[in-house]
DNA sequence: CCCGTTTTGAGTTGCGCACCTCAAGAAACT
DNA sequence: AGTTTCTTGAGGTGCGCAACTCAAAACGGG
């Protein structure tokens, strides 16, 4: 009954019967069980090769009968991005159940590394693939490690802790991002014409501590060191992503430098900038660059407020986390290109 | 043996036995075949609702045991596009056969619309589903129509025609595309300062009867007349997409307008654009603002010859024409979400 | 040569579902 | 009442693979 014969699908049936073998043998070779001869090995897999044999996902997937459990740990608190991922993931529901994957959410204080860790080492035994919004951090990378010595799959979610042994980083190029940022307001500022004095970026950022928002402000140096130096840099200001502190900090900000022409804001709250500025009747006077599309940075972009904004789509990699989490426990294959998750810029014309 | 008793997944039987039907009526009302009673139809829908069932995708496909036929018209020719997506076709072949999906590419020469009507006319019978590069042309519209009364599933990729009753369009939304050149070439070349004469822009185009093409430049022209009116728009000049007569356009282009200050292609060949403004010593130093990411377009992008690029990710397009495809002809569900292609910015530091 | 070990073949089971047949029962007709 | 139509239940089959058992065959060492 070779499915060959009459153009069917390509099982392991044609495969064992094209390496001379029996379907118990092929089976042994293509699921890495002991017991076969380095050379029908070979033969079995010189067949595969030829045949361009794979193994039907669905057929696999059933017959292993088996279902998995993945916890996401996140960050506890309203940050808006965060809740997105969270609802991506509620809304994924149907894709996990259909795939006996079971997902629960961990909220739990990431900027508290050790509470973090002792967190993660609770994990094993109860989750067979893990993504976590890491904070880079020697004990987290100690944890991370134990982790995945305990078995598990681990992958970071939209903040990376490189140093660790995580299979795989779910989230963009932070460097990247800032980049992009000091492009955008470069450019959006225009070059410096005749007597044009230049003036002052402001910069708003999170937290000194979380290793995304440093690379933000790393790669938005570096441009602005590279390509326009006539532009000064004032130091950053923390707001830890609350709209009221940004807000504080920007009127602030606004009394202290005259010749201010732009604001940066690495991470949340930005709609505390957008109110300070509108406070100040500078709304659209001054260039705005953030990151993240949330209901209040869509309407600021709307609204002319903001330029543009750097974006990561948290559906992206809600949906890339799935893929990547359940390749690594079923031993499949992941696809890079498709995983890799794009830094976006949004203007008000190319609004999803 | 029910499965709930012992937490194991949630599997029809389940479904049957809390609507106190027999697995066969179940299945009869979850596959919407005849022979059930409206009143036993609630009760089994009220149960998959009540325990939110959802067949295992694997299963369901293993038993379907069906496989499927797609067909991908594409234009003939070396557009590096095109190309690219043709790449991506190919490379997703292991995903194909992993779902039992025979893809053929055709290429045609969807310019001629009488061509491209009599290849779709043969495509019945051959092709279970049909993504085709369509043209916007009465004769195009009528040869979907009649594809998809022959029970085709059909869906249009990256060029639409709406007019169609095609089940879907792959593709970018190209008016908002062409909003976002004008919005980025707008905000490069800055606000009108003092005595600042404006300026034109040039705008090179693919062929007047493309509807992507046109729509880009509507949607340019929107946004210029909106907000950037004291720049001029030169007429768009016609290079059909080849490197070589745009570089000769852009030429003429340059001697005859002496306040050049920007460039738009809203299709391929950019390269010309580059080697003209290279040939005149004016890389750089008047803006470009094209379309697609390509190697060639990659290069200006890094050396600065162009200033960014709108861009569909093709790779994204083949996996959702994929899915969509697949889930049209399997009577599944398309995540409209996630099926929106998005109109991407791409700087030099943003470059994936 | 025999004996023990390794390798191979043959076969079974079950994953959850789609799809089919057949027959019994219920309901709606004449 | 009998007859026809509709509805439901019971059961089987197969999709392709993973995972297993058991026995036969091949192999290696003494």
């Amino acid at each position: 009954m070779n499915n060959q014969q009459d153009g069917g699908p390509l099982t392991l049936r044609d495969v064992a019967a094209a390496a001379g073998v029996s379907l118990a043998t092929a089976d042994r070779v293509v699921n890495g069980r002991p017991g076969v001869s380095e050379k029908t090995a070979s033969k079995v897999n010189e067949a595969v090769q030829r045949l361009g044999f794979r193994p039907l996902a669905a057929a696999a997937e059933l017959a292993r009968a088996r279902s998995w459990r993945f916890g996401v740990v996140l960050p506890r608190g309203s940050n808006r991005f965060m809740l997105d991922i969270a609802d991506h993931i509620r809304a994924q529901a149907d894709w996990f159940r259909a795939r006996r994957i079971a997902v629960e959410i961990i909220e739990t204080d990431v900027f508290d590394a050790d509470r973090l860790a002792a967190e993660l080492a609770g994990l094993p035994g109860r989750f067979d693939g893990v993504a976590v919004v890491a904070l880079d951090h020697p004990r987290i990378r100690v944890a991370i490690d134990d982790l995945v010595d305990a078995g598990v799959a681990v992958v970071t979610l939209v903040s990376d802790s490189p140093s660790s042994r995580r299979r795989h980083y779910v989230g963009i190029d932070n460097i990247a991002a800032g980049r992009t940022a000091g492009s955008l307001v470069g450019r959006f500022l225009g070059r410096p014409r005749g007597d044009d004095p230049g003036g002052s970026i402001g910069i708003v950022t999170g937290s000194g501590s979380l290793r995304d928002h440093a690379e933000r402000r790393f790669g938005f140096g570096q441009v602005m060191t590279e390509e326009y130096p006539h532009l000064t840099r004032l130091v950053p200001v923390e707001g830890r992503d609350d709209p009221e502190r940004n807000r504080a900090l920007v009127r602030r900000m606004i009394a202290d430098t005259p010749d201010l022409v732009a604001i940066y804001n690495t991470g949340e709250g930005s709609v505390g900038i957008g109110e300070a500025l509108a406070e100040a009747g500078l709304a659209r006077r001054i260039l705005c660059v953030g990151h993240e599309l949330t209901p209040a940075t869509r309407r600021m972009l709307l609204d002319g407020t903001f330029a543009a904004l750097v974006a990561q789509d948290p559906g992206h990699e809600v949906r890339s986390m799935a893929r990547v989490l359940h390749a690594l426990v079923s031993g499949q294959e992941i696809i890079a290109a498709q995983e890799h998750i794009r830094v976006e810029v949004i203007l008000r014309d190319n609004l999803p």
